[in-house]
DNA sequence: GAATTCTTGGTTTTT
DNA sequence: CCAAGAATTC
């Protein structure tokens, strides 16, 4: 298509993408200069306006493909986005390589800068497995009882204060005490250097170290200032502080910032997102423009009303009132059903009873507020025969097999990936367990070696068996020809030998288990994705920061997925199952986060509701089984929030008693257990009372052990020929020779053996 | 080093 | 109740 000239006057015919956009929407895309808050509501078409508004900017040439900024949250939001705005302006966006989440944009930034944090350019990036192995890891050498303080909580906390932007320097003692007795600062700290020492990076640094980078690099700064004209941001109420706080500082130059969101949808607190960020945007940006898009093309009048009469109920809102041009339709069913089995049989007959009026399986959604809810309707589904898909749960790229494979090609693409090599130097099994690996660790440490090369330098020692020594010895030699050979084999087939030869395959073909050809199909796909990418790093960056493969769906299919993984989606029917005190609002919220955390549960409930084009059905049964025990529940307070006329209610249990006993009898009495102490309560309960436990139990000795032999040393020079040593597996000995750091013993029990001068301490006499 | 029993805990999830 | 991890045994 031919672009007009810059400043040629908005004439409609001119930008096909303007016609079908609402005044306020084409306020919107128009008002392109300075900063601009969209404050869009469920439903009110605003990815539409965000991508008329990037496709403008094109349009008009007012930027360059590259020189906008344009981030999402999610790998899907971004894809849409790109094939939207391909879908207005062509090839344009072939060239926009600063579209998409935070953290792929992070991620590019920080390979162009990663020296100026200590890392190089071909990191690895981390995910939670790596992550949580790593501070284990650190949590034994710093002598702290994993069982009081798991290393889960650790992984937590530290990527808490990375999403608030804390290195840590930023932790001050009163931080530090949220774990193992303040000690949460210096592990944190432990932690960072650990990272940089195996040249890897978590998501978190991602967005950390790239705001680090800009903060303390005013060249790198003002580069990025200059070359993002324009800044996008969608779903602004989910950015956590980095995010705002690189954001501000890349739009300080230019103020052309235009960031949408929805007070409203506010669902991703707990993972350090700051609502009070849409709240304070006119603040930071004096001038902002503000924008509302209130016309909801997508629901019914009464589905929008018993949304709306819902989150009214919260308090602080910016505030939106929501209207909608479409036909009065149905109203929002409300049903009680006797228990859980009972909700997804309904459920079942109901999504039967629409397919049968001619509407697709793919239309139809089931929402729950915890994944465990799906099991029900999974079981109930498989016995009357109805498709569905679960979303959410395990991904491609969390597979075991497929992470082994990757960790195969880690090893071969970044030679001090330590926790990749970890992941392999056993699997398939080789005799190397954890006595070997803990050498090689030793050496590793006391050499400040990546475990590779550690591994290649124990090989000239004796300190492994010799099984293991030869079995190493392998893998050593494969790992260098696999190196070797990534430098003119195309990574496929590299992966595809790699594979093979280290015997890999093999594992699983010699494994008659039920998965192991699942597993094996899901290998040579891993093959197959490979070769839709430029180079070996370019996949594992796909990779680590794109976690999703577009399924290829075939079948319609109903689909079951937790109310957070909606956010964003739309289907004409949807059954949004579990709304019972305890369940949804769930009882945490209800006992521990006050005013905040019901809100949030609201907003989820709002989210929920608006998901519905047409045809909206709550449920709530009178019993559940929670954890094993049978349990009564009232309907949730969302239910009494619903806005009598804009509801209709059907209760399974108002047949009189007859019906009930009927029920009664089909069941397991579910009152027997309740309110007698014995038994295990309630999940909620039995953390609480614990907790005194833990107290007191008395808090672990620290014994002060000698240090290993040799921790922590480099180049050591107290050693001369014929000095008397200690080694732990071979007992006291002679040096007879001394050859770099490798030393010649003769020891008394065990003879003449070569060993690392790390392993062994001197003996004074 | 692998197989088995025992213990424990148990929202939401993206990247 | 049920799944994951640790501890224990073979």
């Amino acid at each position: 298509m031919t672009l007009p000239p810059p400043d040629a006057p908005v004439n409609l015919a001119d930008y096909p993408y303007l016609r079908t956009l609402n005044d306020a929407q084409r306020e919107a895309v128009l008002t392109t200069d300075g900063p601009v808050l969209v404050l869009a509501g469920a439903g009110t078409g605003k990815t539409a306006a965000l991508t008329a508004r990037l496709a403008h900017l094109l349009y008009t040439r007012k930027a360059w493909p590259s020189e906008i900024l344009s981030v999402t949250f999610t790998n899907k939001a971004a894809r849409e986005m790109r094939e939207r705005v391909g879908r207005l302006v062509g090839d344009a966006v072939e060239g926009m390589p600063w579209l998409g989440t935070f953290h792929a944009i992070g991620a590019k930034m920080l390979r162009r800068h990663a020296e100026l944090v200590g890392l190089q350019s071909n990191f690895s990036i981390l995910d939670t497995d790596d992550q949580l192995r790593l501070l284990k890891q650190l949590i034994v050498t710093a002598d702290i009882d994993e069982k009081r303080f798991p290393a889960r909580a650790l992984g937590g906390l530290i990527d808490e204060w990375k999403n608030k932007g804390l290195v840590p320097a930023d932790i001050d003692a009163g931080e530090s005490e949220r774990y193992a007795n303040g000690r949460g600062g210096e592990l944190y700290q432990l932690y960072q250097d650990r990272l940089r020492s195996v040249n890897a990076c978590d998501f978190g640094d991602l967005l950390l170290h790239v705001l680090t980078i800009l903060k303390t690099n005013r060249e790198v700064l003002e580069q990025y200032q200059q070359r993002f004209r324009y800044i996008m941001v969608d779903e602004y109420q989910d950015t956590n502080s980095v995010q705002y706080l690189w954001l501000r500082l890349l739009a300080q130059a230019r103020k052309n910032i235009a960031c949408v969101g929805d007070d409203d949808q506010s669902i991703y607190s707990w993972r350090g997102a700051q609502v009070e960020n849409i709240l304070r945007f006119e603040r930071d940006f004096p001038g902002a423009k503000v924008i509302r898009l209130e016309q909801n093309y997508r629901s019914t009048p009464h589905i929008l009303g018993a949304a709306s009469g819902v989150i009214a109920h919260n308090g602080g809102r910016l505030g939106k009132t929501l209207w909608t041009e479409l036909d009065v339709g149905e109203k929002v069913q409300v049903l009680g059903v006797w228990d859980g089995p009972e909700e997804a049989r309904r459920v079942g007959e109901e999504i039967e009873a629409a397919r049968r009026a001619g509407r697709s399986y793919d239309d139809i959604a089931i929402l729950v507020r915890a994944q465990h809810q799906t099991r029900e309707f999974e079981d109930r589904f498989i016995a009357i025969g109805l498709p569905y898909r679960i979303v959410g749960g395990f991904r491609f790229y969390e597979r075991a097999e497929i992470r082994d494979a990757l960790a195969y090609l880690r090893v071969v693409n970044q030679p001090s990936d330590d926790l990749a090599f970890e992941r392999i130097v056993n699997v398939p099994k080789r005799g190397l367990g954890d006595k070997a690996l803990a050498k090689i660790h030793q050496l590793a440490r006391a050499e400040g070696l990546p475990l590779t090369l550690a591994a290649a330098r124990i090989l000239d020692t004796d300190e492994l068996t010799p099984q293991a020594r030869r079995s190493l010895g392998n893998l050593i030699g494969d790992i260098a020809r696999w190196r070797d050979m990534a430098r003119d084999l195309p990574h496929a087939e590299l992966a595809r030998q790699m594979l093979d030869e280290s015997g890999y395959t093999a594992m699983y073909q010699n494994e008659k288990s039920a998965e192991s050809a699942g597993r094996l199909e899901n290998l040579s796909e891993l093959v197959r994705a490979m070769e839709d990418y430029e180079s070996l790093g370019a996949f594992l960056e796909h990779v680590s920061l794109v976690m999703d493969r577009d399924g290829d769906r075939r079948e319609p299919e109903v689909t079951i997925m937790t109310i957070h993984a909606a956010k964003g989606l739309e289907f004409d029917t949807v059954f949004l199952a579990g709304w019972e005190e305890g369940l949804f609002p769930s009882q945490r919220a209800i006992d521990e986060g006050g005013t905040r955390s019901l809100e949030e549960e609201r907003r989820l409930a709002y989210v929920a509701i608006t998901r519905a084009r047409r045809k909206a059905v709550i449920l709530h049964a009178a019993n559940r089984r929670i954890y094993g025990q049978w349990t009564s529940s009232l309907p949730s307070r969302f239910v009494g929030e619903l806005p009598a006329e804009h509801i209709e209610s059907e209760s399974s249990m108002t047949g009189g008693e007859s019906l009930w006993r009927a029920n009664w009898s089909e069941h397991a009495d579910p009152f027997a257990n309740v309110g007698r102490g014995t038994g295990r309560g309630p999940g909620w309960q039995r953390a609480a009372s614990t907790q005194a436990g833990q107290i007191a139990r008395p808090a672990r000795v620290v014994e002060s052990r000698a240090p290993s032999v040799g921790l922590g040393q480099k180049g050591r020079d107290d050693l001369s020929v014929g000095g008397r040593v200690f080694h732990q597996k071979f007992g006291y000995g002679a040096i007879a020779a001394i050859e770099g750091n490798k030393l010649e013993i003769d020891f008394e029990q065990a003879g003449r053996k070569r060993v690392m001068d790390s392993f062994v301490t001197k003996i004074e006499d």
